[in-house]
DNA sequence: TGCATACGTGCACGTATGTGCACTAATTGT
DNA sequence: ACAATTAGTGCACATACGTGCACGTATGCA
């Protein structure tokens, strides 16, 4: 699903900052890969019941069924969602005995999926209509 | 604006951190609402245009026009996507002449944008943690 | 062997989404 | 008044996406 960039050898980030903000570092113009592995990322997590699975990881392996029953979602749900994380890459499995465990691939991901999710309960919190 | 020193002041923030991180605070299922709402907001930041827009904005107000040289994308499509993150609310506009200046609603935004960028960038340069 | 548990997959269907095209609106210069 | 610049909108079309259903696979137990 995700677009991996083939063989970008790169041997630093692509990155580069931008102007106008004092004491932030800042980056310009990620480029078009990269904007691409990004929204790709994004998509993945855009959506409630996939963002909650991956929310349930975010503290650690768990079983599809463990998953199942926190999301809510039906069974057949969960491993749809389940599939596209697993194929984008995003999460790792292992199996044992009659179960699959799910784990994150990047401990990188939980920052991304915790500022999500704190910049949705600031909305919802905090300035419903801007405080 | 209204960004205030970051602080947990609002009512009652609906979130606590997972677990197996030690001094960071717990987390207890979302709930489908700010499921829904983080979800409407990685909606919006999952193409590679959208991001792309926000990204310039991330760093000061821009134009139309400026945004669209930027982008490299056909002026419609990029007021098509303008609108959509206006519908969204996560962008605000005003006059300027016959210019159009489009800027972040919410400053929180850019923690957010900056770190699915980050991430995208650890997994094309080879995931070099960043702190 | 027979059966239940635990997961995954292919398919069909309805909806959401991105893009190009044609057209309109507001503002500025001559 | 007329034309150019800057920006927005409605429409049509193709694709992407989420979901339910039916069926298949693998493991564990009696």
């Amino acid at each position: 699903m995700i677009s991996r960039p083939s063989s970008a050898l790169s041997p630093s980030s692509a990155l580069s900052p931008p102007l106008a903000e004092p004491s932030l570092t800042h980056m310009v113009t990620p480029g078009p890969e990269l904007l691409d592995t990004a929204a790709g990322t994004l998509r993945m997590l855009a959506e409630p019941t996939r963002l909650h699975l991956l929310w349930q990881l975010s503290s650690g392996p768990k079983t599809v069924t463990e998953l199942t029953d926190a999301s809510g979602a039906p069974r057949t749900v969960v491993s749809q969602h389940l599939a596209k994380l697993r194929l984008s890459g995003l999460v790792d499995t292992r199996k044992d005995g009659r179960h699959v465990i799910y784990n994150l691939h990047d401990g990188h991901l939980v920052r991304l999926i915790r500022e999500t999710i704190n910049h949705a309960d600031h909305l919802m919190t905090g300035e419903p209509i801007h405080g």
